[in-house]
DNA sequence: TTAAATTAAATGAACGTTCATTTATTTTAT
DNA sequence: ATAAAATAAATGAACGTTCATTTAATTTAA
């Protein structure tokens, strides 16, 4: 009887050949990256060791260098690789939604939550907000890549709403953050125990009820461009 | 001419006699925790070294343990000793408020953000988003201290409005967090910059005519505790 | 045989905490 | 009052870890 296979680090099928490892230059990087998404999720940024990455991904420290350059390369690649490609998927199906203004926006946070909130990617917020100060290039390549897309694609949700006149004319770049924070905290506190029996689901759904009704158009509204009386 | 007094631990006031540092039992304790809450709120507690505080407070790090047992105990001193004593503060501003639930829940929202939101204390729900999940006894302090308590503020104008038919009955629990959470990421946007060019007054402002419409009555709602149609 | 992939060990900086020692202040005894 | 004695504040160096990154040595695959 064989030890225990404790720490071997082979993931691929190995039949007789008993090898301490094997090469696979192709799939390392996706499991390295699978691996540190979820510890950093965890733990956050500075509270994860690579060797602690390298483990959970079946390799050494040493290795990750081989592919990243260094702990932060390694977040900007998980970003890069899962967050950025569902920002494209959003654009279109925002693209080809037919509906109301209010129907868009609750579209919108709903699709918004199914591919982030309900994923791991929901930490990634939390992420970024406990480390953004302390690693400012990092900070950047977020708000360039993530942030600023998401917004747009917010912004012309509400936007197809005030030009139906179903939302009343708020400044778009304010009327954006009130609707991107309560969603936003959701995934915030998904990934804290910040408030241990709350029904997210239920949550959002008051959130939607809430902001639509909130940003409706009411009768004494000025046009959009109008100026004071 | 003197050299410069680059790093004398006193403030007082020293006449002749040229000391290396003065006894100053009583005032040291403050002077750290402000320090503490300076750097924590900027870096984060993980990143913040006690020395720093040290230095930031006039004093050696040596010195802090003389006053608290570990990094750990300073923040629980400094939300203990600047951040409790103002939820005592709003209670009762709350209990002696005069006017309809709107009117509550916006003033509710302005002595917040007055309190916090516009002091060095904004940056506290930053820091336990950030470290809350490493630091369990720090977020269950948190928890218990402020964020309870705080809660109940909320749920108490909430309820006020509801009672009033004001506002629909919505269930307390999640209408307290739809509106705690644009508050909070109004004051961790102030702490990151993750917003750069954000107007937070007009968007508080933005935020609570959303969510008094939002959360008001409407013609078909049933009244609370009724049943299902 | 060779080059690329991977490991394992080494490096060096950082940081929370401890503690022996120094220094300022307070108390005591005269 | 005063000086010695006692107390307690504060220092600063050092310890013991932890951890990102580097380097050298090994293993694999072609």
């Amino acid at each position: 009887m064989k030890p225990e296979n404790t720490d071997c680090t082979e993931r691929c099928p190995v039949l007789e050949t008993v090898t301490r490892w094997t090469r696979r230059k192709d799939a390392r990087p996706g499991e390295i990256l699978d691996a540190a998404l979820d510890l950093f999720v965890a733990r956050g940024f500075s509270a994860t060791k690579v060797e602690d990455i390298a483990r959970a991904a079946g390799v050494t420290a040493g290795t990750i260098y081989r592919y990243y350059a260094n702990k932060e390369d390694i977040l900007k690649a998980v970003i890069r690789e899962s967050l950025v490609p569902t920002l494209q998927e959003g654009e279109q199906l925002i693209a080809q939604f037919d509906g109301s203004g209010p129907e868009l926006l609750a579209f919108v946070i709903r699709t918004w939550w199914q591919m982030h909130g309900a994923t791991k990617l929901s930490g990634i917020p939390k992420l970024m907000i406990a480390e953004a100060s302390n690693f400012p290039e990092l900070a950047r390549f977020h708000r360039e890549e993530v942030i600023a897309r998401g917004e747009n694609l917010i912004a012309s949700a509400i936007q197809f709403g005030i030009d139906r006149g179903e939302f009343r004319p708020v400044a778009l770049d304010v009327a954006v953050k009130v609707v991107v924070a309560p969603v936003v905290m959701a995934m915030v506190w998904k990934n804290t125990d910040i408030c241990p029996g709350l029904d997210l689901d239920h949550y959002l759904e008051e959130v939607i009820e809430t902001l639509i009704h909130g940003l409706g158009a009411r009768p004494g509204d000025k046009q959009n461009g109008e100026s004071e009386a």
